[in-house]
DNA sequence: TGCCGCATGTAACGTGTTACATGATTCC
DNA sequence: GGAATCATGTAACACGTTACATGCGGCA
């Protein structure tokens, strides 16, 4: 059984052959795409990925000491994805250092605290609006069945999570300076 | 400089001294505390702290064959963790187990997709149901400051975080199965 | 010629989980 | 006497990050 993140990569390739460099630019930017990954990682994987024989690649000739690998699905590596996406997701463990610091915040001096979130804040404001503008390049909501229907709903999820999170920054900052 | 562990030790600390026992029946529940801990790791966690001059304890006749330490707070920890509070906090990198899917999901029957989904948002609604509870138990809002206001405050996030999850789902559901 | 982007890999380290190991106290 | 709970610790492994290491191709 392959890790997470080897699924990650899996789910990445069914929508098309990619290197191993393409595989970490596209697992760098979270943007609507809940998984990230280094380079270095992703090598590890991938050869993982080839022995269990879920994945191939055709050696290309180019760049570096080592040449192009461009790797795609086998049948079985579709086939392990395919189970994978429908089976329950194991409960994630939260970790989140800004709501760890939240509740020890009564320590702190308020004004300070508040800045801290208006500073979040604006960090998600910027995030929606960017979230925004990609969901409105979609001219129709994709179907259940369609490659882009994946990219259209963690879009979703993605700006749905971005306000959640953005109300809570304008609570705190509220109850924290309700002068400013 | 603890690590962020470390530092979830002692804003728990911070409320009252506790044993690693303890410390690990308050980590084990993620109710309003977004961190987790095993107590393998929190013992090997306040050894450090212990070096580092962050915490002490009062050893105790109990049970086992080392007995019972009551760590609390040094001076020197409450001043580290006050700083570390308005400090900002790393970006934090998502990694959501069902969001990949979710990405993956044009490959699966929207049926029994929908059926994943279905699960999910049961579980939500018991967790809305649950901090809805005790939300209720507080009488009045906590004004920063009191230790008690990190409890709110987190509550509330988890509050919203959950129903802006569960918000998702039914959307999901929606638009996976929309004949029931 | 020199820098940037493409491209692959290894090694050391930090963090987190699971399993192993021990034993006193309390309640039935 | 036996089981559950309290209580602490170690060891092996999995996962993830950072840093190290190499070198081709294209462009200025």
């Amino acid at each position: 059984m392959p890790s997470t993140l080897g699924f990650a990569i899996l789910a990445a390739l069914a929508k098309g052959a990619k290197t191993g460099y393409e595989l970490t630019a596209v697992m760098n930017r979270p943007v609507s795409y809940f998984w990230t990954a280094r380079h270095s990682q992703i090598h590890a994987d991938l050869q993982k990925l080839l022995t269990d024989g879920l994945v191939r690649f055709e050696a290309e000739h180019g760049p570096g000491p080592q040449g192009k690998k461009v790797y795609h699905l086998t049948s079985e590596g579709r086939a392990v994805l395919r189970e994978w996406v429908t089976e329950p997701p194991r409960a994630r463990t939260e970790r989140d250092e800004l709501v760890l610091k939240t509740f020890a915040s009564w320590l702190a001096d308020p004004a300070e605290m508040a800045e801290l979130f208006r500073v979040q804040l604006a960090l998600h404001e910027e995030r929606i609006a960017h979230y925004e503008h990609q969901q409105a390049s979609f001219e129709r909501t994709p179907d259940p069945g369609e490659p882009a229907f994946g990219n259209y709903a963690t879009l979703w999820c993605g700006l749905s999570y971005e306000r959640h999170r953005a109300a809570w920054c304008r609570w705190m900052i509220e109850r924290l300076d309700p002068a400013a």
